[in-house]
DNA sequence: ATGCTTATTGATACGTGGTATCAATAAGCG
DNA sequence: CGCTTATTGATACCACGTATCAATAAGCAT
């Protein structure tokens, strides 16, 4: 499966706002997120950033976890096991795909879903302003380890 | 917006196994779960059930919960505040729409769902088992009453 | 109907994931 | 260098959900 990777330095940029303050636990979670091959919990990033920042704080993890997903340079994964997942965000917005074998996340073109909306949107007279789309099944690689 | 509406009988007729032994609070759960308007959380769903059977436990609550899930007969909403809340689920696999104004639940067509994963298998060369789809904004109801 | 088997219930205790609090720390600025 | 204040980490706390287990009651055989 293809593996896609998040820039940190873009990361930091999102979060540079005025009264924004970076300090080096921020920099450890934002390294465990944007290089996380799985969809990852917030104990998971936990256990992860005190490897390398033993002095991590629960509490800290969750704040953070917050923070990112608001800024949407995270996202959450709904699956089978819970919704507490997430994976990093690509800038382009894309359709989640997440292999049941292997666990791995794939990014899609988006641009069917973009369709399907307009024509839900023109089908149901409602108006639609966000969606969560998540697909599920054996990935490319998965299928020829078989 | 249209309201669907479940019929209660089809439900315990899907429940109907040799090994299964109706009862009152199952009666009084499929009830409230039919007739919801609004997805319910397993104790919201507590707190209707207690107005007509007061001594209704809350482990039954959520044991019947999980029933009605792994039976397909109430669905998983993976909505903004949390993935706890569920809807009935219509005989026919249908995409899910909720109102963020009024939170009622809506019924779409899945026909451009379908088509969007057979085109998004054939371009990803993933295998798609499953997929969850939902949608948000403002429904033809709520866009009158402005 | 009556009794028997066993699925189901409800109370309780427990566990996990996430949040509020608050004194201590340190980022960034003048 | 010192000040202001965002951020941190420890702790306690809360909510949602689950395991346990004796008591209850469905549904079958008789």
């Amino acid at each position: 499966m293809p593996r896609k990777c998040i820039n940190p330095e873009d990361w930091l940029t999102a979060l540079g706002k005025s009264d924004f303050r970076m300090t080096s636990v921020q920099e450890t979670l934002i390294e465990v997120f944007a290089h996380c091959e799985f969809p990852l919990s917030a104990e998971q990033a936990w256990d992860i950033a005190r490897q390398s920042r033993p002095q991590t704080g629960r509490a800290t993890v969750y704040r953070m976890v917050e923070k990112l997903e608001n800024l949407g340079l995270i996202r959450r994964v709904h699956g089978y096991q819970g919704c507490s997942h997430f994976v990093p965000t690509l800038p382009e917005l894309m359709m989640l795909f997440i292999c049941q074998h292997c666990g791995r996340a794939d990014y899609l073109d988006s641009q069917p879903l973009q369709d399907l909306i307009q024509y839900s949107e023109h089908a149901s007279g409602h108006h639609i302003t966000d969606s969560r789309l998540q697909l599920f099944g054996v990935c490319t690689t998965c299928q020829e380890n078989v």
